[in-house]
DNA sequence: TGTACATCAGTGAACGCGCGTTCACTGATGTAC
DNA sequence: TGTACATCAGTGAACGCGCGTTCACTGATGTAC
């Protein structure tokens, strides 16, 4: 259904798509919040006014970058996902995408820090970004519904947590986490929260200076620990 | 040696406390990034020259905000360990630590960002700032160094970690962990960032509704797993 | 105890700056007949 | 194929705003003799 695209359209498409990579370039140099569009015009040579063609207001832009950068990360997932062969070790799998999505966060740190870090000041994300921002998190997900359905044994059962964990656990509301135990959710979430911290310790630089040493195999030990301590089995 | 304070000394120690309360408070309100000096003084009925006798620059005072705040969850962390009984279980005295640094980024989240959050940009913190960063973590060494004195055993041997990561650990130039082998030190950094990351996971909002239900308990859950797959003994 | 002087807190006007956004405009690119 | 018109990209000047910081000043508080 979609009509081919004009000459027209697509010069306005190519404009658009530059504006954002140089907001991008531009939010690594001088920080997120800082980011402003007198200095994006500066750079691509135009006047501040004439991105008002392609964009309503900052606030715009803003959001057009979230959304960008959800469905870059969530992509760079995806594909590290579908290159998981069927015979691999469950910790292998998660490994693979683990590492996919740090890789993605060391190389754009300011995209990072956008989605997972601070919220920017004076900025409410809209309802339209949560789509792509959960696509990280489903390639996560759906590794760990097939690691259930193989059988794998869990180190806790519904009946240990804490009453007001497993009632929280059992609003799922968006359904993300149907068909699965209020255990099994309540290990997803620690592992997700274990991951988004090993990130953002390196990225942010908030570890000391021997782990920054190793990076990579800093962030390999946290995970594989939070993960033998979810009950995947060690490798043979 | 001190001499005491004199009058002007001391209403002049407790104006700038005062400036120091206010910038704290319109973090919380605007954001960290966009803390300003005008609108300091306008909320404490001052002209923004009047803050110059107080503080040299607009950055001074964000120096002196990070310090004071190392120094207010570093005493937070202390003043908790202090309650720990002697025969304590390791698993609640990690853990009553662990929550009084909790409770302390819940109640301040301006000051947890400020400085476990991305970094403010342009703005590089002062080298005499590293002595009140320590103070927290030195708290949970310490716990860690006692426990491993009674006697925990580690789930992980010197000869497992990768030789990069090893290697990593072996370079310890402050000193904070010697006396540690090298795999309580990769152990010790992987608690440290999952801990990090079960706060500002919260603090930031980047958990799904579920965890948001139960906070407190979600982090239980998550530090205390993080505690169990480091080798503290299980609770009876 | 009283007076002369120094120190400090705070004022108010001003500086130069960069920001987001608006608006009337010019020229180029595309479209309809 | 050529002409008339509509659409779009981008300009340049201007708006009001808030920022950090400087500077000469006033008046109050403390100090020395």
């Amino acid at each position: 259904m979609t009509k081919p695209l004009s000459r027209r359209e697509r010069t306005h498409a190519a404009t658009a798509a530059e504006i954002k990579a140089v907001s991008r370039r531009l939010m690594v140099e001088q920080g997120t919040a800082s980011l402003n569009l007198r200095s994006v015009a500066r750079d691509m040579g135009m006047t501040p006014s004439a991105l008002y063609r392609y964009f309503d207001s900052r606030d715009a832009l803003l959001t057009a970058l979230i959304i960008e950068s959800y469905d870059d990360v969530g992509s760079v997932a995806e594909h590290a996902a579908a290159t998981i062969p069927a015979d691999c070790h469950p910790l292998d799998a998660f490994m693979t995408v683990a590492h996919a999505f740090r890789e993605w966060a060391v190389k754009q740190p300011h995209a990072f820090g956008l989605l997972f870090g601070a919220r920017v000041p004076g900025y409410e994300a809209p309802p339209e970004s949560l789509g792509h921002a959960l696509r990280v998190s489903t390639v996560l997900l759906d590794l760990l519904r097939s690691t259930l359905d193989a059988g794998l044994e869990l180190p806790v059962k519904d009946g240990d947590l804490p009453p007001a964990l497993g009632a929280a656990m059992a609003q799922d509301c968006e359904g993300k986490f149907s068909g699965m135990s209020l255990a099994a959710t309540a290990i997803a979430l620690a592992c997700w929260s274990t991951l988004l911290g090993a990130i953002s310790a390196e990225v942010f630089a908030h570890m000391p200076p021997q782990a920054e040493l190793a990076p990579r195999e800093m962030f390999t030990f946290t995970m594989e620990r939070a993960l033998l301590s979810a009950g995947l089995p060690p490798r043979p």
